[in-house]
This record gives structure tokens, C-alpha cells and sequence, in this order.
RNA sequence: GGGUGGAUAGCUCAGUCGGUAGAGCAGUGGCCUUUUAAGCCAUUGGUCCUGGGUUCGAGUCCCAGUCCACCUACCA
């Protein structure tokens, strides 16, 4: 890069350069930052130095080694600059990965003239490799005397602000990877779902059930209501759908003698994206033969617990706001509460409801209880959203609502005292439907006639494999489906999906 | 789909009644051998989201659009 002064006024000199530092390449301009990363990337090579680096063995993370740290060790540690503190001969430096940081001394007469050269090339951004030893500083700070210095990276881009982090929604969610650079509250969020999700699966082998991987296209997209997305398969010619949920191949495995199963994986739905969905989700779906749905109720509840005692401290999960104070208080303290779907209408709309007229109900709804409703509802749906409203979002603490009515569940067994419900749980935690369960549906004739009810017209949506599968004979079973990016929010406090996620889907951005 | 709020330096943000565009951080240069957002001094950096309008004059007022956030609607 070549700058002619004589010819040009500063400014114009300065915008020309910063031109050719991009290589031709229409990027923002961000004014002399890029340039100067690019001078020392020239200056790097002039000094012999591959800036991009190659190997090196570490003798321990950043992380581990302040977790471990002991005085005169000699090390070999690498990680990114993260922080540059620039005393003139003297520098102090952070270098960081995900699981933590740790400081370096670079001493101008330690580490001698020529390294000294290549270390004035490096930025706040680029990754480097220090073998030397341990030593506490004057403050008290465990660091490491470096002795000699390996370029692994050059950063061509400047990092995020260190103190605000990444405000920028667009640049947290687009480009995460700045997001978990810069803010620790990320990084935790991330290291905490990771670590639950690897205990939720232990948690479920130690209880021997076996995870399994079934197709995510389906010809049939079954096992749920909802929208699927379509795709197309070019050399079978045929539609396909990615899956809105595994249930249905979950049970042909217990006809195939599975007793418990597991699938732990990404379902689709093709719906409205919020702090609360995205399109596609993670979910938990477990089958366990001979149980039904208190069981599964147990287990559920057993687990959660188990989760919030092993990463939350235990059962009182407080969520916070910006300025840590708290917000909410949920109590996951066992038992968790288990009442009838009709019983908590009664609670919220009077004793009565059910004796009222359909006319008398939707008239309350619009007074006294403040329920919007439209007149297109059906009846049983008025309920529902007497249900969502007054009781499910009101919610906060573990409640388990059974007995729900039959048209709310479809795939579900029905009660034996009473057919108008059926024997399955949903489980609200924070406001939020966080698990259902069942006594699974395992007679063919009445699954056939219910799946037939609910596809109306399109017959193409029943998925007659499926069907066939049950008159071989499903056994008898409790099933479960939890929603992992929800019990995830639920559990660290997270207030969007996106935040638990670590690339949400997101609008196309146009250039 | 509907409603509300927002967009100013690389980042975080000020910007008065409509009158020449501001700060901190980052960057750059210099001095200094122990710093923790953090030494000191100096300094560079602007499509005020886009387009139109009103005005002698618009970051500021009006209209339209784009994008974002929140609420709402849809949603097993």
C-alpha cells in the first residue's frame, strides 16, 4: 500500500488508500480502521511472520489455567486479544476463548527486539499463541511472563466496543459470533443450554431410554397442527415436509418393541416468528411403553428439578432485568400442582360455567371476565381462551392441568370414567405451555376416526403407514413432548427465543 | 396483518426555538517497566436511514418508504 502525499490533499489521500486496503472490494467504509489492520498484516510479512499462523500446542486454556493457576509453571496458552493495555514498554494483555481469559505481560526486554517488532503489529482482535511462565503481578493478577510469541491470526476487523458489548440486535443475531466475543451474559446463556441439553439426555439414558433419529422430511407431516414447510425431492419426484414433530414415527417404534425411546432434535413449524417461537425448534419427544400420563408427569417433573439443582442453584429460578434486580420468582418446588382443566375454568369463571348457555358464556367472556373472543369460535374454543387468558398466563409456578377436553387433544386416550376428556397433562410454567403429555392413543379405529375428523376434507394428510402400524398393536404408553428452547428461557431467565438460540432465523437482509 | 416507539462517527449516545455536527470509547502519533472499562498528551474520523415537501436556511417540521425493537394477531 502506497500513499503520495504530494499529489493529493490529506483527506483525499487518506480516502484513496483506504480504497486500496479493501482490495477492490465494496465494503463499508470504516474510514483508516481497516486500512491500519491491513499495513500491519503487510508489516507481518515483511517481518517474516505468517500472520495466519499454523500449529501450536497448548499446555492449557485460557480458563483453565486461571482456574488452576500456580506460580513459575511453565505454559503455552493461545486465545484471542481480547484487551490491550498499552504501558509503552511494558503491555498487558487478555487472551480469551469461550471458556475464559487469561492475562499476559509482554515485556519489550523479555521477550526481545524482533518479537517486540511483530507484537507492535498486533490488535485488540487477533489470535495469538504465548509460551512463558506463571507469575502474579503487583495487583494480585495471575498472568503469564511471555517469552516468546506465535501469530495465529491476523483480525482484519475491528471488535465490537469493550465495554458496551454488541447492543445491535442484527449484528448479535446475524453475526454471533461478535455476540459471544463480546458479551459474557451470551456466552453464559450458550455454555448453560449446552450443558442442559447434554444433562437432559443423560438424564433420560441413566433411566435407560434410547435416543433415535427419525426423518426430518416426511411425506405425511403428522403428530401436530401446524403448518409444515414444503419441499420436493428431485429424483424420487415427489412433495415432501420437513417435520412439524417425530411422534408419529416414535410410536411405530414401540410397535417395532421399543419400550422407551427418545428424540431430542429440531422440529419446523411454518408459522409467525416471536420472542416465543422459531420456526424451527428444538423438542424433546419420549415414549415409555406400560406408562401413562402421571407417570410421565413424574418423570418430567423430576427432571426439571433436576436441571434447576444442577445449574440454577436450585428450585427458585429468578429471572432479572438489565439493572439485576429480579423480576419474577418461579418455585419449582415439588410437588408440583395437578388440577383438572374444568376445575381451573371454575376457579377463573365461576362455579357455574359449565351450566351456562354457549350464548351466556360468550356474553361473560366480553364483560366480566374481559376476554376478547370472535364470533367465528367454536364453542369449546371460548373455554380455551377463557383457559389461556386467565389461567395459563397467569401462571407462574409448575402446573400441571389434566382432564382436558378430548377436542383439544386428539391423539390422546380417553378418560374411562369420563369420555368427554382425556388422560394427558399440560404442563404451564412462567406463562408458557412448557410440556405436554399423554396416555397415547393405541386403538387404530378410534385414532383413524380422530385423525379423520381433524384432516376434514384433506384426506392426503392422514398417514395411513402410520395407521397400518397400529393395528400390528402399539403397546400401552405414556408419551411426552417438551419444548427445549422454552424450558431453556424458562430456566436462565432469557427473555426471547432468540437469545437461546444461536442463529435464530431471521428476515432476509437486502443489500 | 394491526398498533407504538426508534434509526446521528467503527461502537455507545447527546444535539436547545429551524441557524456552520458534539462527547466518551475505539483508532492513529508521542512519552512512560505492573495495568484491570481506566496512565498521560495530541489527533483523525459524519450519506444525521432513503426519497420527496415546507423554508432564505432542515439532524430538527410535514409526507411516503426501508429496516429494527416492543405490544398485538396467527400458532398443539
Amino acid at each position: 500500500m502506497s500513499e503520495d502525499k504530494s499529489q493529493a490533499p490529506a483527506d483525499a489521500a487518506e480516502n484513496s488508500a483506504a480504497n486500496s486496503a479493501a482490495a477492490g472490494e465494496k465494503e463499508p467504509d470504516m474510514g483508516s480502521l481497516l486500512k491500519f489492520r491491513r499495513q500491519k498484516l503487510d508489516r507481518l510479512r515483511e517481518l517474516g511472520v505468517d500472520p495466519f499462523g499454523a500449529k501450536f500446542e497448548t499446555t492449557h486454556a485460557p480458563g483453565a489455567l486461571q482456574a488452576n493457576f500456580a506460580e513459575e509453571l511453565p505454559v503455552k496458552v493461545a486465545g484471542r486479544i481480547t484487551a490491550l493495555r498499552d504501558m509503552g514498554n511494558t503491555n498487558f494483555i487478555d487472551l480469551s476463548d469461550l471458556g475464559g481469559r487469561m492475562q499476559i505481560f509482554v515485556n519489550k526486554k523479555q521477550v526481545g527486539e524482533e518479537a517486540w517488532q511483530i507484537f507492535k503489529q498486533l490488535d485488540i482482535g487477533d489470535w495469538l499463541g504465548v509460551e512463558g511462565e506463571t507469575f502474579t503481578t503487583r495487583t494480585g493478577e495471575p498472568s503469564v511472563k511471555a517469552q516468546s510469541l506465535t501469530v495465529l491470526s491476523k483480525s482484519l476487523r475491528p471488535l465490537p466496543d469493550k465495554w458496551h458489548g454488541v447492543q445491535d440486535t442484527q449484528i448479535k443475531y446475524r453475526q454471533r459470533y461478535l455476540d459471544l466475543i463480546a458479551n459474557e451474559r451470551s456466552r453464559e446463556l450458550f455454555r448453560l443450554r449446552i450443558a442442559m441439553v447434554a444433562e437432559m439426555r443423560r438424564f433420560l439414558q441413566d433411566r435407560e431410554f434410547l435416543e433415535v433419529e427419525t426423518p426430518m422430511l416426511q411425506d405425511v407431516p403428522g403428530g401436530a397442527a401446524a403448518r409444515p414447510f414444503e419441499t420436493y425431492h428431485n429424483a424420487l419426484g415427489m412433495e415432501l415436509y420437513l417435520r412439524i414433530a417425530p411422534e408419529l414415527f416414535l410410536k411405530r417404534l414401540l410397535v417395532g418393541g421399543f419400550t422407551k425411546v427418545f428424540e431430542l432434535n429440531r422440529n419446523f413449524r411454518n408459522e409467525g416468528i416471536s420472542r416465543r417461537h422459531n420456526p424451527e425448534f428444538t423438542m424433546l419427544e419420549a415414549y415409555w411403553a406400560y406408562a401413562d400420563f402421571e407417570q410421565m408427569a413424574d418423570l418430567v417433573e423430576e427432571m426439571i428439578c433436576h436441571l434447576a439443582e444442577k445449574f440454577c442453584g436450585g428450585l427458585l429460578i429468578e429471572h432479572k432485568n438489565e439493572a439485576g434486580e429480579v423480576t419474577k420468582t418461579i418455585n419449582l418446588s415439588r410437588p408440583w400442582k395437578r388440577t383438572p382443566y374444568r376445575d381451573l375454568i371454575k376457579g377463573v369463571a365461576g362455579d357455574d360455567w359449565f351450566d351456562l348457555t354457549n350464548e351466556e358464556r360468550r356474553a361473560k367472556c366480553a364483560g366480566e371476565l374481559g376476554v376478547e373472543i370472535s364470533a367465528e369460535m367454536e364453542d369449546y374454543e371460548v373455554t380455551q381462551q377463557v383457559f389461556e387468558k386467565l389461567v395459563e398466563e397467569k401462571s407462574i409456578d409448575p402446573l400441571y392441568v389434566t382432564h382436558v377436553p378430548k377436542e383439544l387433544v386428539p391423539l390422546a386416550k380417553q378418560n374411562t370414567s369420563d369420555d368427554s376428556v382425556v388422560d394427558v397433562y399440560e404442563l404451564v410454567i412462567n406463562g408458557a405451555e412448557i410440556s405436554p403429555g399423554y396416555s397415547e392413543l393405541n386403538d387404530p379405529d378410534v385414532q383413524r376416526s380422530r385423525l379423520e375428523e381433524q384432516a376434514g376434507e384433506e384426506t392426503q394428510k392422514i398417514d395411513e403407514d402410520f395407521l397400518l402400524a397400529l393395528e400390528y398393536g402399539m403397546p400401552s404408553a405414556g408419551g411426552i413432548g417438551i419444548g427445549i428452547d422454552r424450558v431453556i428461557m424458562m430456566l436462565t431467565g432469557a427473555e426471547s427465543i432468540r437469545d437461546i438460540v444461536l442463529f435464530p432465523q431471521l428476515k432476509r437482509r437486502d443489500a
